[in-house]
DNA sequence: ATTCCGATTGCCT
DNA sequence: GGCAATCGGAATG
């Protein structure tokens, strides 16, 4: 008689993942192009999937717009290494001191832009993501709307940390997968920025209710 | 060397 | 809706 030992393949397997080559669109074009995605991350035998449902684009210092919130805008720094790998390189760095935020790089090698991954739909690995989020069992049920809607909220629950800056978004470990269905995409301005504040770059599922914000 | 401040979150009134 | 937490990168002197 067979084993349960056996694992069996899901529905998130790495092989139909989205190739480096996707991720080397302009940086509007990819985080557009990522609302819908899903993200899967592989820890060991533990199995993280969430459909990534808001984003935002990042502009390397060439951009005519002037995105003075990219942190590329003044050339390459310690800080920003990561954003001037090769596309799909992970850029992760740490916000006021306490909250992780998650990029991908997007453009060629040496260019300097970057998607912000800002809300999650959370798929598989829920309870892993609610021990992260400190959110006790009775707490999180019925609550998945509170373990990736931000940012920090996202990258704490994926267990995204400053080991995984610079390592890649298309590896067995960590990798996106193509969209499912069609997504009713919404633009609006980014959110918690100061500079270049009214530049339609933040793109997410208009239909979702697992976005961060409204506008 | 020193100051400033942020691509956020959660708790308080 | 207001605001503290908390720290290092980046700007300023």
């Amino acid at each position: 008689m067979e084993s349960t030992i056996t694992a069996k393949p899901d529905a998130f397997s790495f092989g139909k993942h989205l190739p480096e080559e996707f991720f080397q669109q302009s940086p509007e074009d990819l985080a557009r192009s990522l609302v819908g995605a899903i993200l899967v991350k592989r820890e060991g035998e533990r199995l993280l999937a969430g459909r990534i449902v808001e984003t935002e684009a990042y502009l390397s210092s060439q951009d005519a717009r002037q995105d003075a919130s990219s942190h590329a805008f003044r050339g390459k720094t310690a800080r920003n290494e990561a954003m001037f790998g090769e596309s799909g390189t992970l850029y992760v760095y740490q916000i006021y001191g306490i909250h992780l935020c998650a990029n991908i790089v997007t453009e060629p090698q040496g260019i300097g832009s970057a998607v912000l991954l800002r809300a999650i739909e959370p798929l598989v690995g829920l309870e892993i993501m609610s021990e992260r989020r400190g959110l006790s069992v009775e707490k999180s049920v019925g609550k998945s709307i509170n373990l990736c809607r931000g940012p920090g909220k996202l990258a704490q629950a994926f267990g995204f940390t400053l080991q995984d800056n610079f390592r890649s978004v298309v590896e067995e470990s960590c990798y996106c997968l193509p969209a499912t269905k069609p997504v009713k995409i919404g633009i609006s301005a980014r959110i918690g920025i100061t500079k270049a504040a009214d530049l339609p770059l933040r793109f997410f599922d208009a239909e979702s209710r697992f976005v961060s914000a409204h506008r």
